[in-house]
DNA sequence: TTAATTTTAATAAAGCCTAAATAATTATTT
DNA sequence: AAATAATTATTTAGGCTTTATTAAAATTAA
């Protein structure tokens, strides 16, 4: 899935070169001018937001402020963008919430680097669901959703399922899977675990591929 | 656990200040007067460096490029001290590795929460992984990245690249690599490390040689 | 007791490793 | 410098190991 990024920055020259740039990286670009206009345009796809400190009227930490208040938007990771390099700036932004911080000039590699690595921990923690791709699990309601359907899982494979998701791209060996799923002292076959993941695999993968095995160690779910 | 940090600079006003404020914050201070007393005096306990750039003969660039080709040292976090405020230098030193920079007069406090939050973020990204060139291990996940691009490897492969990223520069002679990856007591010929090895630079090398051959001894990575 | 779930076992399929054979490169000798 | 020897690179196919899949037996819950 292609991930929307809203950059916000007054200066039209730091826009055209970030949107030029990220889109070339292969995400949706949204971008506005300044506070307001941020506020107006935050939406549920927005992925990430690299905000401009220095704007006029509503500055860079205003916008965030408003959205840590917001409850549906309070999760979107916010990279500042800031040419001042004065302390109480980047502290005050740090503490509101934001993930990182970037000092102009901006060098585009670096940027790169922290936003893939925003998204790389991007399964994000809402309530208590873990979502991955087109799957949502809620830890509180034990039910998983694919592609927006409910689905029906028993008790092992929930706790295997969740267990995959809750350390995304961590490959667990079976002995692992069993201990943490079945718990420490059951005695039952390594083979056990494929049966489970096969039917997870038949119940939750309707969309395409979620569970990866790693030949000669065990299954994990790529991120 | 207390922090060391290691402050380079040839101003022993300079060494003296930043000493003085962030002993008294708490952490270990190291000190270096120069480029080559820097590099020195580096070690393992070493958590963070603040290097000057204007130093004379070895400037601070050639330090950070020195220690960012140390497999051991270049995950070391760097802030460039500098005087100067053009934007190249700046971009220099980001895109040589550095964390930060701070420009002189520095802020004590502004500094303090720099290092902060370089700590903070510091904790995550140390995790486990061998970085080497445009390649790194990830030795929980079982991943490798090359050029920041996901690459799947076979248990072997996988060994046989650590094995060797471990100890960078060492040369593994084929029966050291058997006993190593394969276990001390398989019975099987050196002429699959050859094959093994052929597989993995398929795989892994895509900008360019990263393991070298030592012609009758063995393999090896540069260092 | 029935229905649902879990485990085992058995077979099929896929993935990986090794050895062997040949080509290419490097080292040594003449 | 050419010829020879030694070592490494590369490719392929058979064989072995691991995983996928299915069905049936065993267990647990309703």
């Amino acid at each position: 899935m292609k991930k929307t990024i809203l950059i916000v920055d007054d200066e039209q020259d730091i826009l055209d070169l970030l949107s030029y740039n990220l889109s070339k990286e292969g995400y949706n670009i949204v971008t506005a001018y300044n506070g307001s206009d941020a506020l107006l345009k935050i939406n549920p796809n927005i992925d990430l937001i690299l905000l401009d400190v220095m704007m006029p009227k509503i500055n860079g930490y205003e916008v965030c402020e408003s959205i840590k208040k917001n409850l549906t938007y309070s999760q979107i990771p916010i990279i500042f963008l800031t040419a001042k390099s004065s302390t109480d700036d980047e502290y005050e932004g740090l503490i509101r919430g934001a993930e990182d911080y970037i000092v102009k000039p901006i060098s585009i590699k670096n940027l790169l680097l922290r936003i893939k690595n925003i998204f790389k921990q991007t399964i994000r923690k809402t309530n208590n669901t873990l979502n991955f791709s087109y799957i949502s699990i809620d830890l509180d309601r034990l039910t998983v959703h694919s592609d927006n359907k409910k689905i029906k899982l028993t008790k092992i494979e929930f706790k295997l399922l969740s267990t995959l998701f809750k350390s995304p791209g961590k490959v667990f060996r079976r002995q692992e899977l069993l201990n943490k799923v079945w718990g420490d002292d059951t005695i039952v076959t390594d083979r056990t675990v494929d049966v489970h993941i096969k039917k997870l695999r038949n119940k939750v993968e309707t969309k395409g591929p979620i569970i990866q095995t790693s030949h000669g160690v065990g299954y994990y779910v790529d991120n």
